[in-house]
RNA sequence: GCCUCUGUAGCUCAGUUGGUAGAGCAGGGGACUGAAAAUCCCCGUGUCGUUGGUUCGAUUCCGAUCGGAGGCA
């Protein structure tokens, strides 16, 4: 294993990683490690644009397909199952590719090992929210200030979410949330090559959004949406019911509104996570990047933005060894 | 032809007992260490349809006019 150094794309949706990674997986004899907190679930395949039958007969890939709509999967789950899989592709003699556009999930593989020991107990995290919910979000921080003031200082005191999980840190391993973040960066990040993908025009990428809308609303995503709801997929708290695409659909779905407005609604939606990808994603020093306009508007051949993405993989690559 | 309602931010609308206006959505920016396609924070000047009048002052009152909806004929 000592050799072998993983293969990252991410960056925010529609920016054609699945493609990328294909033709990479072909060059350098990899397989494909998804990196995407939705394609996890069983059932979600065109909302979540998952990679095709065709594709995933050419190139293995992992972490797809691994959960019912209705299990609960986490960062820290994602870790232990991705390392998992990364092993065993390493142990075939094969190159791992990760892909996709969960940035806190391609995170957790890169840093430390806080996810996998950092606590968790999902029992005294619904406590604190009830407890937030009765007595206010101002409640609820006021017990994190006196905890851990410097953590409760890093995040809003709206945000019980975060709030809550900082106080449940404390809580289930005695130590702050503060402490343990800390230590989590000393450890430095480990080797891996790292290839963003984005738009520098930001109209061309809500354009690329607007088709991949279209197109999964013409190829049956309505009915996707529908068996899911009907299994009971959706409902409030399951994990898939937070997925964009099929929530969207549901005034449609009810006779509510039309396709179009569906679709719209699903193309906002998109847009505005794209926007919480980027902004996530630009401000991480260990990606590479390489802007896509020219492939989306037809001027720069696949193949030649493949050739530009080998390039930075062979410079990380010789640099990571020295 | 007459009557009523209506015209305010890109969209849907609220509001000003007369002192030039605010929500939601859309949009922009940001945060993010066990729900992350989640969660959260910040950003609102727009000829208040046009045009006259009353007034110290009108988007708000009155008249006319243009556009939209409905009712009676």
């Amino acid at each position: 294993m000592a050799d072998v150094v993983p293969i990252s794309i991410c960056g925010a949706t529609a920016t054609g990683k699945t493609a990328l990674a294909l033709m990479l997986a072909a060059e350098y004899g990899g397989e494909i490690i998804s990196c995407d907190s939705m394609q996890i679930y069983r059932g979600m395949d065109i909302g979540t644009a998952k990679p095709t039958e065709a594709e995933r007969a050419r190139v293995p890939h992992h972490m797809i397909d691994i959960k019912e709509p209705t299990e609960p999967y986490s960062v820290s789950d994602y870790k232990t199952d991705a390392e998992a899989a990364e092993a065993d592709i390493v142990s075939r003699g094969k190159t791992p590719i990760y892909c996709g556009g969960t940035g806190l999930y391609l995170d957790a593989v890169i840093y430390g090992n806080k996810y996998s020991d950092g606590g968790g107990d999902s029992e005294v995290r619904a406590e604190l929210l009830r407890f937030a919910e009765e007595h206010g979000a101002d409640a609820l921080y006021g017990r994190l200030s006196e905890i851990d003031p410097e953590a409760a200082a890093s995040m809003h005191k709206n945000n019980v979410r975060r709030v809550a999980r900082a106080i449940e840190i404390y809580e289930t391993t005695g130590k702050r949330k503060s402490e343990w973040d800390a230590e989590s960066r000393t450890g430095g990040r480990r080797r891996m090559a790292v290839i963003g993908l984005r738009f520098a025009d930001r109209g061309l990428h809500r354009e690329a959004i607007r088709r991949r809308c279209r197109e999964m609303m013409r190829g049956g995503l309505p009915e996707e949406a529908r068996r899911l709801y009907g299994a009971g997929a959706l409902s409030d708290g399951m994990p898939a019911s937070r997925a964009i695409a099929y929530k969207e659909l549901l005034p449609y779905l009810s006779g509510l509104e039309t396709e179009a407005e569906a679709e719209d609604r699903l193309f906002y939606a998109t847009c505005r996570y794209a926007k919480r990808q980027a902004t996530w994603f630009y401000k991480k020093d260990y990606i590479s990047w390489l802007a896509v306009d020219g492939v989306y508007l037809g001027e720069e051949s696949p193949g030649a933005l493949f050739g530009r993405a080998k390039e930075i993989i062979e410079n990380d690559l010789s640099e990571i060894k020295k």
